[in-house]
DNA sequence: CCACAATGCGACAACGTTGTCAATTATTCA
DNA sequence: TGAATAATTGACAACGTTGTCGCATTGTGG
């Protein structure tokens, strides 16, 4: 045993070897390949035959340098935020990827905002990707954007916060999915909702809050400040967030938290005040992340089509590189989030 | 305002274009960029000025299709488990595949081991992959790898259970951490140190029981079969293992779960049962998740090098790849954890 | 029946790099 | 000094595909 001696891969079947069996030129052979038309019904399903007898692939590599593409789309991904969010855009984007005979390059971002030229110097200088999949917070960088379109890279953003002009999107309905949270928890019969908003910045939070509010007022409430609290989108924010919440009087018998991570830390400051889940609080986050369903309760929490999303980005974004500068009806691409039912909503305690 | 009508790229610069600037042929230039030897000092330093000067970046497809190699590494990611586990591996390989001019092209893994056959087909039939880096549980398919193999891709394997010989591969030492950690624990004060395992069929989790044992022995304690739970690495499971912990007496000082997401769940069954950590009762987990330190209070863990041993198992593949068949030094390597102390680990209580 | 367009197909260059091999120059050894 | 050898360099084919253009062949309207 001494380690394995890679086999020679035996020789591939070439654009030619197709053409001499169908006794064809190597040309007729392409365009049946890339479904052009200029080729007569029996040729081409003569051609397709022998194509699918031999198993034929094309080599990527000569068509790439023969058509200017190189068939690879790039996926930059930020160091300093690692999440699950990022996998599942990257999981549909994948998929999609393939179905269309591209490759995703997973490649890491910029270290920071200071980092950026040197960034963008070394991994764009050179036209590699024939696109480019953004996802926050790079979505939001309208000069990275710029500089992308201006080497002539496609470029595509999921959930941006601005510039919507800029570049076709993909995005989720944040304020209907929180109206229809706060809605679920009205119609379990909470009078007293309170949210955890997540930080100023955030676009998502900001949405999501609106809904909120919107859900109240169409259930006959009135949002009201001792209501609120506002974290940074961290478990430990959450937790301090609740901490001040559980000190009202009366107490808020259902707790809204803008994120997962956040609606966690609540929960284990429920846990702490010795209140439980969901008989004397209900507590409901927003994401549906990896935790939410393996934690105690389970989270009721709003699932966002994150792979979805990964998918719809990378269609939007071949389609754009076929037809660059069109601008058609899929500019934009606007996914539902859904609500996922677990333990930890229940109806409020009989005697608060 | 009409949408972006994506520039021409400006033309590209060539091997070429470098070749007349510095006076010398392109076969020149094409040996600096990759260090082969046969090149004066003198005229290799005079390319390299140019190349720095111009960013000359060679075309990836022309390279590919002119040396039979894709520049490409392909990196499968399981549909079913998502993990920012992964999203580090890949955040260490794709930096060091950049560094040696490649690729990192990410994919989804088969759905299941009965969609193999058809998962291969498709996906490997051509070889379009210089090499693939495989994560657990695919590290452990050796019919995939040989496959892989047979076809002359290169495979590099992370954590793998067994076959150890079958291809290079990145590890940890899960052993020596689970001691290190538990002598941590020991050397604390504690006395009754409970331990919650994975699935039995997770050779990580066997490793770091072993550690356990040993450090308990090594301090003069004897493992018992009442301090022993097992879960399956989900943070329900955890949760109730605790419970059953906690149930005994006399009860355990301290619990060591085998990872992060059982402790935080053993973490919420301690609030439930009104125990505060560290005053009350020490947690401590393994693997050093997002949550763990964000989590109340924050996790005292052992942290692997994840993205170290994304980089460690790249640079082991490309230079596989490279110089096929040889079993060098460094056919397997072994990176350290670290233990990361955080709150969650006290002495223990005065009063038991 | 002719001019002319449309269709179907092939020959050949081009894409940007590396591999092969030969040519030139520098170095070493007797 | 001359021959042998090593180091450096370049010319050119090759890689497998697509793009361009041109040539037959067929159909079409007057």
């Amino acid at each position: 045993m001494n380690g394995p001696q890679p086999q020679p891969e035996t020789k591939p079947i070439t654009i030619i070897d197709v053409a001499k069996l169908a006794g064809v030129s190597i040309k007729t052979v392409s365009r049946v390949m890339n479904r052009e038309k200029g080729v007569g019904q029996e040729t081409r399903e003569r051609v397709e035959k022998i194509i699918q007898d031999l198993a034929y692939v094309p080599n990527v590599s000569a068509r790439a340098l023969s058509s200017h593409r190189n068939y690879l789309i790039g996926f930059p991904i930020n160091k300093e935020i690692v999440h699950e969010y990022f996998m599942l855009i990257q999981l549909g984007a994948a998929d999609a990827c393939f179905r269309q005979g591209y490759h995703l390059a997973t490649e890491s971002g910029p270290e920071s905002d200071a980092d950026f030229d040197r960034y963008f110097q070394q991994n764009f200088a050179r036209t590699t990707y024939d696109g480019v999949i953004l996802t926050p917070p790079l979505s939001d960088n309208p000069l990275f954007v710029e500089r992308l379109q201006k080497r002539g890279v496609g470029v595509v953003r999921i959930t941006p916060a601005r510039d919507f002009d800029l570049t076709p999107y993909v995005s989720t309905n944040d304020e209907e999915a929180g109206y229809q949270m706060t809605s679920a928890i009205c119609d379990a019969g909470h009078r007293l909702i309170a949210l955890i908003e997540g930080p100023p910045d955030h676009q998502s939070s900001e949405f999501r809050k609106r809904g909120y509010i919107r859900a109240l007022r169409d259930h006959g409430l009135e949002p009201s400040q001792p209501l609120l609290a506002t974290g940074d989108y961290t478990s430990i924010s959450g937790f301090e967030a609740a901490e001040r919440l559980l000190a009202q009087s009366p107490r808020p018998t259902a707790i809204f938290a803008l994120n997962d991570s956040m609606a966690l830390g609540a929960l284990a400051a429920c846990n702490k005040h010795g209140l439980r889940a969901p008989e004397d609080i209900s507590v409901v986050g927003f994401d549906d992340i990896p935790a939410a369903s393996t934690c105690w309760p389970p989270l009721t929490t709003v699932s966002q089509p994150i792979r979805r999303m990964g998918e719809a980005a990378t269609e939007l974004l071949i389609g754009q590189i076929g037809d660059p500068g069109h601008r058609g009806k899929d500019w934009s691409i606007f996914l539902p989030c859904e609500i996922v039912r677990r333990g930890s909503l229940g109806p409020p305690p009989t005697r608060p």
